[in-house]
DNA sequence: AAACATTTTTTGGGTAGCCTAATCAGGTGA
DNA sequence: TCACCTGATTAGGCTACCCAAAAAATGTTT
């Protein structure tokens, strides 16, 4: 078997699934759709693809569920999204919307070594010199409201 | 000023072309090609759209330049991938051609304001505590060739 | 169970972006 | 001048992704 290829879009179908895996426990067409920003058919059309690259189980009008191998390419993907967002709340101070989209897409794009970089120097600086960023930060975070 | 619509792809063509030229002094199809790593023909439909919405002056056979308005999303491209690509390597230590690649993705999504958050950023750190930068990348920048 | 409502799927079609192969334009050397 | 070479363009076609409208299945209510 080759390896197969995934595109960025089907990378956020598959953490769209996942998300609403853990949260709700029914994976629906319609949530997808709602979380994808498309219609129901664009959906149908996605699942049938995942289905063919064996990253989702499904069958048409019965449950819908990710495979092993999808699961770990969306956790993957879902773990980038989270440090992604974080690093930009906690160490940059951006709004947490702001925060959301940018990392939503650069989620599908960032490299490992980036990634992984981040996570350290995200440690780093809160662990080594939380005062630094304190007064880094300072008049930054309040402008929505409170701390 | 029209409401025109511009893919993240068409951004890489202005940008590509308005690196050549800076570079070159002039613009040729199979240079655009090379940058972007497609073939002619796909430079030749880009140049038509960009040519439609007035970014680019396009006649074919003709000499090709970007219009004011090309340029200036250019140039705001362009900033913002060399800002990205200057944090990825001076702050995280992160090797210039990873650096250079996760730009190059980024710049076409991430928000104004996480780019002026990471340009305060930057030099909050090299000029407030440039110490802490250095202790942090310290027996990072020299581990090249590794993955 | 029948009627209605909701969800999912199919059908048919559209756009963006890329390609190969063939053709066209312009410069250059015999 | 003409034959050749390179670069640019057109023609035709492909895949990915999206949509509206209609049809099919499922869920719900009475």
């Amino acid at each position: 078997m080759r390896p197969l290829e995934i595109s960025k879009r089907e990378e956020e179908y598959l953490e769209a699934m996942y998300i609403l895996h853990k949260n709700k426990g029914v994976i629906r067409v319609k949530d997808i759709a709602k979380m994808m920003k498309v219609k129901p058919p664009s959906v149908v059309d996605a699942l049938k693809k995942l289905a063919e690259k064996g990253l989702v189980e499904y069958e048409k009008y019965d449950r819908i569920l990710l495979t092993e191998e999808g699961k770990r390419i969306a956790e993957e993907t879902y773990s980038k999204h989270l440090l992604l967002t974080r690093f930009f709340t906690d160490i940059l101070g951006i709004p947490p919307e702001i925060a959301e989209h940018d990392a939503c897409q650069f989620e599908h794009y960032v490299s490992k070594i980036t990634v992984e970089r981040i996570r350290e120097f995200a440690q780093f600086i809160q662990e080594e010199c939380p005062y630094v960023l304190k007064q880094f930060l300072k008049g930054k975070l309040e402008e929505k409201g409170k701390e």
